[in-house]
DNA sequence: ACTGGGAATGAAAACCATTACCATTAGGAG
DNA sequence: CTCCTAATGGTAATGGTTTTCATTCCCAGT
């Protein structure tokens, strides 16, 4: 059962190959930092967290690979509002893994939450569908977040 | 009937009046900026437009008071991720305008849309009133975007 | 296995939107 | 009208991201 813990290549070998691209340490190491970390990390981050593995790598490496994974769709990008933008493996072996966030406006604290995901799916599908139609428009991907105070800075 | 095209202080005195902060011509001039444009423009977009009106004005008065404007409530601050933030008119005297962004992922085009609102307000209210029960976190803003391909760049 | 060619890499420098600094200007309460 | 202080604007600095280019190494074809 290939992309278990165990043997057999990773799951998303495929996706690499098909798309022409090549197999490199830098490109495995940058996924499975992402895949254990399980949450948005700064280019910075994902750097520290490779080079400890990998001290040879190179923040330009970093950088280029994560725009390509974005490419691929392998990797969500986003930008909550400080300065620099945050990744995030968009799916794991088991399928896409639907979140949103919660973005602290005082305190850039960050929460994903997975709750009232089929509300969400359900009025994305039906928003999805209309765009297609109406404005000609093949929406490939989208992005809700919130923003407001968290439970600290609320007093 | 003050705010309208007539005599009278514009609708938002008030609103500056209330939190302390002086009126002064660049501040009038980049909120008559961007009632005019009525769509999202960068900040260098703002310069200019107001450069034009007011020669005097420094690029650093335009981000400051931007960032005032986003504080109070005034106006949204976008990211489209080509890199430049995109600062839109919040509410005008008829109130707020609800509207959600369609970027091209290809050229980079932003379409604007108002349709399926209602869904979007339904959806958005439950979400909302659950979120601030569950997780103790006071919303007060959100952000939809839909990415993919326009017309033009699906050939 | 070996090898050639082109993709991928990494160090350093460039880029560029945004922010910090600070001396000067001007809003508006009294 | 005056004074105090917020607001301004030119310039320099910041810092995340991208570009450049010489070097490395993946891998398809032998």
């Amino acid at each position: 059962m290939p992309g278990r813990n165990g043997k057999g290549p990773p799951w998303w070998h495929g996706k690499f190959r098909g798309c022409g691209y090549r197999l490199t340490i830098p490109r495995e190491t940058i996924i499975e930092v992402l895949s254990k970390a399980a949450k948005h990390l700064s280019a910075e981050e994902i750097y520290l967290a490779v080079h400890k593995v990998y001290p040879a790598i190179g923040l330009t490496t970093i950088y280029r690979t994560l725009e390509l994974l974005v490419q691929i769709g392998l990797v969500f990008k986003f930008d909550f509002g400080d300065g620099r933008a945050r990744y995030e493996l968009a799916e794991g072996p088991k399928g896409i893994r639907q979140h949103h966030h919660l973005v602290c406006t005082n305190c850039g604290r960050v929460i994903d939450y997975t709750d009232f995901i089929d509300e969400a799916k359900e009025f994305l599908s039906q928003t999805m569908k209309a765009l297609n139609k109406k404005c000609n428009f093949k929406i490939t991907n989208h992005l809700i977040q919130f923003y407001g105070l968290c439970e600290k800075c609320q007093k």
